[in-house]
DNA sequence: GTCTATAGATGGATAGAC
DNA sequence: GTCTATCCATCTATAGAC
């Protein structure tokens, strides 16, 4: 049942945002009453770290196991933007709410979820470096371009289309192919 | 006092978001009562709508001007994405309400709102196509693209800090570089 | 673990005096 | 053009029965 509810929220968060969703509406969509919802989560805003947790930690592990396969920073850097841009594509809702819904978070769930963001923004960073120590990027502005590169990969979740005229993995090599011959040391 | 009210509501819609804030919130930042506001506002949204408006259009007129004085497909991208970027620096408040807040909107206001920004990407793709044709700009999916490269940009108001490492102009040129190399027919 | 009922606060918006 | 006063809906959250 806390599935359940986490699902509804999900749909709805992702529909109408956080503010604009209230407990009665969640509760309609998971064919309960509201006070229920109360039995599984203590608060409305837990519900919405809950699902800041799952795609957040879903997210890190995707890039871990893509990441420890893949050698060489160019190969490395490749597995990243795939890895990114097909999970904020499979999992479009989660991630437009984890994208947009950061300030229905009160300051300590804030700075959990934070946390988790700089480490996954880390990890891009430590793929430039490697990089640039390799000789096969550019010198560049690491955090810059680590925003730049996340930005922009990030933003698939907006706009992507499922029944539109390319597959995710389409998406995903134009991306790459832009994104590593913007780096490369030319 | 329209014009005071319109800034509170920046300050607060960019602080707190626009559900998250109230009407009485707007009055007292004001120095006046919520029932006053409706003398110049008839809803809410209509404040938001305001924002949206002039922000926007301040935007296309900003792009216009610098890309009718550049000559050059190299020349005019660049001029976009420096227009781009200051803008959204110089402008940050507003910038991220109309990144965040569009679902604030209704129907008809939404509609309105989304042919401004689908202009606007046009403008963009146009730059683009020329680069192309010109055969300067590799072969690339223009959409793709310009969304990459809009969704980059627009970032900027995210994360830059008037008081950090870099200035507005040095991050314009970061992302210029890099846009423009990974745009080249090398 | 779900229900009915309701507390208690706050929301957007309006009426009408000055 | 701003004020006081208020309407009515809706919100999150809780109490307590089953």
């Amino acid at each position: 049942m806390k599935d359940k509810i986490k699902k509804s929220a999900i749909k709805l968060f992702y529909k109408k945002g956080y503010f604009a969703t209230s407990m009665s509406t969640i509760a309609r969509a998971t064919g309960i009453r509201k006070s229920s919802i109360y039995h599984h989560y203590s608060t409305k805003e837990d519900i919405l770290l809950d699902i800041f947790r799952t795609s957040m930690n879903d997210l890190q592990d995707a890039l871990r196991t893509r990441l420890d396969a893949a050698t060489g920073a160019r190969e490395r850097m490749q597995a990243a933007i795939y890895c990114h841009i097909i999970f904020h594509i499979e999992r479009q809702k989660e991630a437009i709410i984890a994208d947009s819904e950061l300030r229905g978070l009160t300051a300590r769930n804030y700075k959990e979820i934070i946390q988790m963001r700089d480490d996954y923004e880390k990890k891009i960073q430590r793929v430039l470096e490697e990089g640039v120590a390799e000789g096969i990027f550019v010198d560049l502005d690491i955090k810059v371009i680590s925003y730049a590169i996340l930005a922009m990969c990030t933003a698939v979740c907006t706009w992507f289309n499922k029944s539109g005229r390319l597959s995710k993995e389409e998406v995903a090599d134009i991306f790459s192919v832009f994104i590593l011959k913007g780096l490369a040391r030319s």
